[in-house]
DNA sequence: TACATCTCTTGACAATTTGTTTACATTTGT
DNA sequence: ACAAATGTAAACAAATTGTCAAGAGATGTA
């Protein structure tokens, strides 16, 4: 589980992160909000949570925390020194998902991070596209309530390609999705190779995976 | 995705066309309001945003907004020196689409292109022009709502005439709008054939592409 | 550690699909 | 009628994809 740590002041960052990762997140931090916007931008996929600190240098909290509302619904849990009223509504009314005021136990940081993600997760986790199963906390994809058997970078890109489905995904969207290294266009061809085996797909008259030919592939919804 | 640069300080120009092209930005930049507004004219559907600047030589920054508006709907993000409220305002109500008070950070000026780009998708994705359908995120085009099978050249063909109904497309426009390489007049005739038939059109007596003769081709809106 | 096993990537090449050119018939404008 | 421009079938060239098999990399286990 990965979280997005936006905090200017170092010392409290390596803090935070020090005492999450204690608790399996995987924390990544940011100083500047701009960057962490422009991270969000093109991996928002990757993080579960943000902890987001209304202190910061070039940019409002507020408006960062508007920003992202416009392009993701990622949890966002808002803290501040200022812990009046008056910041606690505005923060909501920006699409927040929670207020902690400064000075705070990260304990209680902690609770409020499993609280959220435990209801999230409850809405996330499980749909159904299609004839297709995804149960993203056990990492797996059904076939019609069967499991299929699928490998990690199989399970993602397949999730991937459902995420969008109908769009077409490029294979260096794949790549990049995957993680920062590169994957071949041949390799990530292997892969949905094989997944359309798994999932008795025909690469000639696919039914679920069809390759667009010169640009990448398209999951049929 | 390309954007237009009006800008009148050639060192910013640089600087920005430099900065956007690392975000895989293709930038057309100009010093002359005029000459932006002459390109428009003629190629209006290259550009998919304009970053204009307010103050400008020959022409007022909000009478090139305005102007701009009369003929198209491409998003403006207005970046001005004076970043008053009036400003501001003004701006919104000659329809530009953001505001960026100078000085500012190039990664802000990102985020508003990839939030503003993106606000745009999904609302031009979809469209209907006569008996087709058009659904860009898909690359798919429909004739009376059953798919029409064109080739990656073959739909960006279809898709530059459509976007210019009515209009007379030189076989170097479209070669331009291509890509880089120059496809033959011969080859686009071919493309334009195979569309034909795909769509079928007779070229003796076109319903939907006729040829302009000496001069290129033009789709009946 | 050493071994078996599973996973991922790569090279290679055939099969397929797409794009361009050639060649010639046809049409158009003067 | 003539030259220039267009239409298109067919041949050709180029690019992309599918997948086998081999090997590199991980992971688990005795």
């Amino acid at each position: 589980m990965k979280i997005m740590l936006i905090e200017d002041d170092l010392v409290m960052q390596d803090l935070l992160a020090e005492y999450l990762s204690n608790y399996n997140y995987e924390v990544k931090s940011f100083d500047k909000p701009l960057e962490a916007l422009e991270e969000l931008q093109n991996h928002s996929t990757k993080y579960s949570l943000i902890v987001l600190d209304l202190m910061l240098p070039q940019l409002d909290g507020f408006d960062v925390c508007k920003r992202i509302r416009e392009s993701s619904d990622i949890p966002i849990i808002i803290s501040s020194a200022r812990g009046n009223l008056g910041d606690k509504v505005v923060a909501y009314d920006y699409g927040a998902d929670d207020f902690l005021a400064k000075p705070y136990e990260p304990k209680e940081l902690i609770l409020k991070i499993n609280a959220i993600l435990k209801r999230v997760q409850k809405k996330v986790t499980k749909r159904e596209v299609g004839e297709f199963g995804i149960d993203e906390r056990r990492m797996e994809i059904y076939q019609d309530s069967s499991l299929i058997e699928l490998t990690k970078v199989e399970y993602k890109i397949f999730l991937f390609l459902i995420n969008n489905r109908d769009k077409i995904v490029s294979r260096s969207m794949i790549a990049n999705f995957l993680g920062d290294d590169y994957s071949s266009d041949r390799a990530i061809d292997m892969h949905i190779s094989n997944i359309r085996n798994k999932i008795f797909d025909d690469s000639k008259s696919p039914k679920y995976i069809k390759s667009v030919w010169g640009v990448g592939y398209k999951f049929l919804g």
